[in-house]
DNA sequence: TTAGAAAACATGTTTAAACAAGTTGAACGT
DNA sequence: ACGTTCAACTTGTTTAAACATGTTTTCTAA
């Protein structure tokens, strides 16, 4: 239910795109031409396509025109440029999801956890450890750190569904922005055992660590993913700004 | 020597952010003051700020104001979620870059590199190998597959030092985005001779995988790039859109 | 016929103004 | 002392208009 205009429009243009009503390479109607389609201002239409153009669904071209560059990636996989939940992505591309939480605890933070979670010292938090199945299979090993003050009254039932369900459909929070960080790490020995994995075949793990904000401007997120290295991909779009 | 206004706002409050003159988790000031500050309209700054907002270094809140959310990166890599060329990058950070030719050959691409290069099959392009070296450690190993059409005149002395300076300032090209697929695969022989590796410590490979587009909409390069597993980091931020 | 100027059309930047919606604090009355 | 209201902030959305700049087509003059 998109409430503002320019956002019904960017869904519009999208799904216009993705279901080729517009051919690869082809120019996009003019500004003037959509302005009239949809009946709205200049300003709102620009708004529109420059989602798109971040999205690396087209492509603008002084003088031009608006070029439709979207190819439809190979296999989809699970993640892409926003912050979704591993249930979102899963669900998205047609598969069965499933978590099993392995630990639930509470702790405050020590020194050496403060420098890489971004908490500091003595910040009391919940640390989850969790299994993601797709399809049955198990391929991600979570690590959360949720800031307790933040996400107050989190159990390990929560946990086993969707946290982030939790988090905007019952506390009412906001996700904004997370910040992240990939890097490729050793597979360790937990690693090997939950995910099924053996070190002689892949001996390294896809790992994601994020930092996640919620509208207030706090930090209540801490998670490294660690991947299974043939199942993980991910994309991205970028952008070459003026010099 | 940025041209417009909103682009010189932005910089000067991102370099601002960067040299604390904004606290971390501090608003910045409001709109109508920043307004009189850079004397600009509403529309210029904003345009200014959603930029930060994309990058990560602030967070708008309605009604409450902007906060810097802006930490420094524990050890600035060398990709961010922007289009640079190796040599940009190593330079940004202080880095020495250098680069080697190891194969520099054209050929006309066949089925089966159709399928990932994106290129139909039958294309002339050029193929290039390369490895990039920071303070004189193999870092890198490139695999280039650029459109012969769209990249004329190109030679192995151009690929030892920057192809992106060539295309830019000889053949005044502009690069506009590129689309990206990060995956973690397996070390192949070539990895472990070139990088100078032992498959017996890490058997992986960091692999991101390009399309590249010129401000004509035509994709005029595919490339592969294998990075050694434990100098390998790639920032990003996320950000949630309303559903 | 052709080269060049002009017109028409494309996107890019900037300003101005109005209204919407969320937050905060002061004023107010009970 | 307390809660409610209201005014004064904050950012968010939308429209309108003007000018800038790059591209294509059309017309025109040599």
């Amino acid at each position: 239910m998109p409430k503002s205009i320019y956002e019904t429009i960017y869904k519009d243009l999208k799904q216009k795109i993705e279901n080729d009503v517009f051919a690869y390479q082809e120019l996009l109607p003019s500004e003037n031409t959509l302005i009239q389609t949809y009946n709205c201002s200049r300003n709102t239409l620009r708004r529109a396509v420059s989602r798109l153009v971040t999205d690396g669904y087209v492509q603008t071209m002084q003088g031009k025109g608006v070029r439709n560059i979207y190819q439809p990636a190979a296999q989809t996989a699970f993640t892409i440029g926003e912050i979704e939940s591993f249930r979102e992505s899963a669900v998205r591309n047609g598969h069965q999801p499933h978590t099993k939480v392995l630990l639930f605890t509470e702790f405050a933070v020590n020194e050496k956890q403060a420098a890489y979670t971004g908490f500091p010292a003595g910040t009391d938090i919940y640390y989850i450890q969790r299994l993601h199945y797709l399809d049955h299979m198990p391929l991600i090993l979570n690590h959360n750190y949720f800031l307790k003050e933040a996400v107050p009254g989190l159990t390990a039932e929560i946990a086993e569904n969707s946290i982030y369900q939790y988090l905007e459909n019952t506390l009412h929070m906001t996700i904004v922005n997370s910040k992240r960080i990939m890097t490729v790490e050793k597979m360790t020995q937990i690693d090997e055992k939950y995910l099924k994995l053996n070190a002689e075949d892949y001996n390294c793990m896809a790992v994601v660590s994020s930092h996640t904000y919620n509208s207030d401007g706090v930090m209540f997120e801490y998670t490294q993913s660690r991947h299974r290295p043939d199942y993980f991909r991910f994309y991205d779009n970028a952008v070459r700004r003026s010099l």
